[in-house]
DNA sequence: CCATTGCAGCTTCCATGGAAGTTGGTAGTC
DNA sequence: GACTACCAACTTCCATGGAAGCTGCAATGG
């Protein structure tokens, strides 16, 4: 038998190839800093980790190379990227065009199914006041991070939530950095109230403007932060 | 000696790997639909047309099934996509968001840049008009999706590039059907100077405005047109 | 006649080994 | 001491074969 995995998940779904358990675990692996960007990996040795044969792993590679996660430095290994402030923005641009499109696609759907959007929405807002009282830094990402997954995966449009996911995926680390970077929880209640508020009644101008609106400013927030700390790759 | 591709360019680029030129040769052949929509085919069957063993083809499919062209069935073999009006809709969606999105960072770029790009904006919409007066179709698509691609390559966000370029992949062959199928072709020299003019001028919420409009007026021109015809799926 | 079962032929999935390429250190030369 | 050439150790790349799974058809039992 051979030893397993002693830094990375196993991960053995069921039903599943081993690609896709290979797949599962780096991802989850690069997302949690299991592996440190920049650090460059061989087949061979997540083979081994993992324990498969070089093959499953490589086809891993694959698909986390087109998802922008690792590159494939031909007969060198697999480098684990990393994020640059150049990359925050270009990240927070798609967020912004992607994200108001969504907002307005919700408010043109039928009434029930707006309806009951905006009230998940809303809960998920509720989640977040709940959290900046108690101060719980966590659960207030994780409401915000509903929020905002609610509002791509619930708009009729499959593609917006294939990228928003990309890029999340892309942007998971800096995003736990920047958490804790920020000298106080911003206010993006009011921001989201107004998103979910105009996607209740239908109206999809002002649903695109509110959803834009935030998250431009939470990148002209963000982006100086960064800059100013000087981090040169996340 | 095996023989060689029938219907399969090898597309033998220097210096790319197997698996390079397969992902290459078989875009092609889907973009140009020398496989129809619809048709199953097996890794075997074509690694024999590529003259390469299974392997790169397998991973190339790998890489297609990512950008959505094709679907690999376990166990039964390789699909390649077709694309119903539903996703003709999302993917019009992407585009307004998208090119919107990078035509406002191209107004906001520095004046030399702005003006560089305007300039070779307006060249590409000079040659629609010339297709146009010749009524020369292809000449005017090719035009019309030069326009396009310089819009999202120089506007400075590397992602918005890649994300069109995907869907692009993807909606290859419905455009060229579209293309035939409008009683004329449409006046998009007007909107597509009102977007050049406000990049030049760094007007980034006239320049995000235009090319919005642009392809919205597009999305509500082809839908309707793609629908009453019957298209199930191209 | 209809339903079920078994099987043959197909497919992908994955492990493995040889080929080819890159790198970093070392020996040799000026 | 500085520079070049080479070599050993590493890596991916790709072909190939066996294992496992899916499908459709034919044979069998009701």
């Amino acid at each position: 038998m051979i030893a397993r995995s002693k830094a990375v998940e196993p991960a053995s779904e069921r039903g599943a190839s081993l690609v896709d358990n290979a797949y599962a675990a780096l991802k989850h692996a690069i997302r949690e800093s299991v592996f440190a960007p920049g650090y460059q990996a061989s087949a061979g040795e997540l083979a081994l980790r993992l324990g498969v044969s070089r093959t499953p792993v490589h086809e891993a590679a694959l698909r986390l190379q087109e998802e922008g996660l690792v590159r494939i430095l031909p007969k060198r290994g697999i480098l684990i990227c990393a994020l640059a402030p150049q990359d925050i923005a270009e990240i927070y641009d798609v967020l912004i065009a992607i994200e108001a499109g969504a907002a307005e696609l919700s408010a043109r759907m039928p009434e029930p199914a707006r309806i009951a959007l905006a009230d998940d929405l809303d809960r998920a807002t509720d989640g977040m006041a709940q959290a900046l009282v108690a101060g719980d830094l966590t659960a207030w990402g994780r409401a915000d991070e509903a929020f905002h997954r609610l509002l791509v995966e619930r708009c009729g449009n499959g593609r917006f939530a294939r990228i928003i996911q990309t890029v999340n995926d892309q942007s998971h680390r800096a995003r736990m950095l920047t958490l804790r970077l920020r000298p106080r929880l911003p206010s993006s209640e009011a921001e989201h109230r107004a998103t979910s508020d105009a996607i209740r009644h239908g109206l999809s101008g002002l649903a695109r403007e509110a959803a834009r609106r935030h998250r431009i400013r939470a990148r002209d927030e963000l982006l100086p932060l960064i800059e100013s700390v000087g981090l040169r790759h996340m």
